[in-house]
DNA sequence: CTATAACTCTCAA
DNA sequence: CTAACGTTGAGAGTTATAG
């Protein structure tokens, strides 16, 4: 039987600002989400404080001013180098591990226990707060599910000890005892929409939906929500996924720092927009077959004119040139555009994704030449951007001044990925 | 009518 | 000083459409 692992960082992305500015050791601490727009990570002290996850920014900033609240916003080459660094470590545990986001992962423990796998836990734990200075909790179980529901157990010292909580060493008594005290929202795939529908149903704990009939669940709900039922049970319904499959669907989109009301300027972001999509497609060695241009007013302002459209076209050719695909963008982006309205958010999706060894030549479209010639273009810009840093080269539609960009008010130095941050580390 | 495409809803981090 | 509310991706289920 295999035993899961599922590794999470304690409050990451205000862990890893603490980690380079020992100033900030006991400070509350809040990191936001791109356009500083929501407070997306928060430190222990500012969770003491009942400052609630994913609230607007703006609407407690005096709370904030009050209490001393440091705020960052998002520093993603920060936070993903360091989550890179975690996964290499962890990596040293089991030659199976699934990443399964930024800040988390599923290992495959089978085989690796000491007197138990709580121990190795502890060790897992041990070694990243040594190496890297990071907190993280280790849940355990028999299912990918149970590791979750063990490892929230872990954070909120429900059981385990340590930051580790191993599910395969209690008894099922103590299993069922324990999970009279946890409500359903807490369970891995229960949102609010299934939390509200069972509990309406009287299910509110996670024993009672363990223990509830898993066919009616079926019938009432989903196959999905059946699944999470066996594997509460502990029957494992879900394999570990250790390789990223290629993309289906590619989406750049972006909130601006202010509203937007000319077609020019749209035209630079859905560019840009673009512009990195097509380099991730790339990346991926696919082409996509259809792209899709998305504009929309400001929706939580009702009083203003609101306007929204979102537009998909078929291409001609299936293709990862960014001229080519900034081309459609843009056609499909003239098409949408009413003038008048204050545009407070645009994005391209790249859609029909499929490998380029599959590729489809149009037959009107270009000739072999053109086509080779154009990828070796493509590589050439890739390179020179992995080299000299993303944007270094770009298409002039991009623009320069760039007047929609988010606001990013208060960025910490790259620390760990570029020299000038490198050397804005303070000795701690 | 069926098979598939397109779209909507839900969830997650 | 003001105004200020994220992004990306997947899968299931439902509805529309083609043949």
């Amino acid at each position: 039987m295999t035993v899961f692992a599922l590794v999470d960082c304690n409050n990451f992305y205000a862990s890893c600002e603490k980690l380079f500015n020992p100033e900030l050791k006991d400070k509350p601490v809040v990191v936001l989400s791109n356009n500083d727009g929501c407070v997306v990570a928060r430190s222990a002290e500012v969770k003491a404080l009942g400052i609630p996850m994913g609230v607007p920014w703006f609407k407690i900033q005096r709370e904030a001013k009050h209490y001393g609240i440091v705020a960052y916003s998002s520093n993603y080459a920060l936070y993903a180098d360091m989550s890179n660094r975690v996964v290499e470590i962890l990596s040293g545990f089991s030659p199976n591990i699934e990443v399964y986001s930024i800040d988390e992962s599923f290992l495959d423990l089978s085989g690796f226990e000491r007197q138990g796998y709580a121990e190795y836990g502890m060790e897992i734990r041990q070694r990243i707060a040594d190496w890297l200075g990071l907190a993280v909790c280790v849940g355990i179980g028999p299912t990918k599910t149970l590791a979750k529901l063990a490892n929230h157990c872990a954070k909120k010292q429900l059981a385990g000890e340590n930051g580790v909580c191993d599910f395969t060493r209690l008894t099922t008594a103590d299993l069922t005892c324990l999970f009279e005290r946890i409500p359903i929202n807490e369970i891995w795939g229960v949102g609010r929409q299934l939390t509200a529908k069972l509990e309406a149903m009287g299910i509110k704990t996670v024993r009672q939906l363990r223990d509830a009939d898993s066919r009616m669940i079926r019938d009432r709900f989903s196959v999905v929500l059946e699944r999470t039922i066996q594997e509460l049970r502990g029957i494992s319904c879900m394999d570990l996924e250790e390789v990223t499959p290629d993309r289906q669907q590619i989406i750049s989109s972006r909130s601006f720092g202010t509203l937007i009301y000319d077609l020019a300027d749209l035209e630079e972001a859905v560019a840009s927009y673009t512009a990195r999509a097509a380099e991730k497609l790339r990346q991926q060695d696919s082409l996509a077959g259809a792209v899709q241009v998305m504009i929309r007013t400001n929706v939580f302002k009702p009083e203003v004119p609101q306007y929204q459209k979102a537009v998909t076209v078929p291409l001609p050719e299936a293709t990862a040139d960014t001229r080519m695909l900034s081309c459609w963008t843009r056609r499909v982006l003239k098409r949408i555009y009413r003038a008048g309205y204050g545009y407070h958010k645009a994005g391209i999706a790249l859609l029909d994704i499929r490998p380029r060894a599959n590729q489809q030549f149009g037959l009107f479209v270009a000739d072999d030449h053109a086509r080779s010639r154009n990828d070796r273009l493509m590589g050439t810009l890739d390179a020179i951007n992995g080299r000299y840093g993303r944007g270094a080269l770009r298409l002039a539609a991009e623009g320069v001044e760039k007047p929609w960009q988010m606001r990013r008010g208060n960025l910490s130095p790259r620390y760990t990925t570029e020299w000038d941050g490198v050397a804005k580390v303070r000795a701690g």
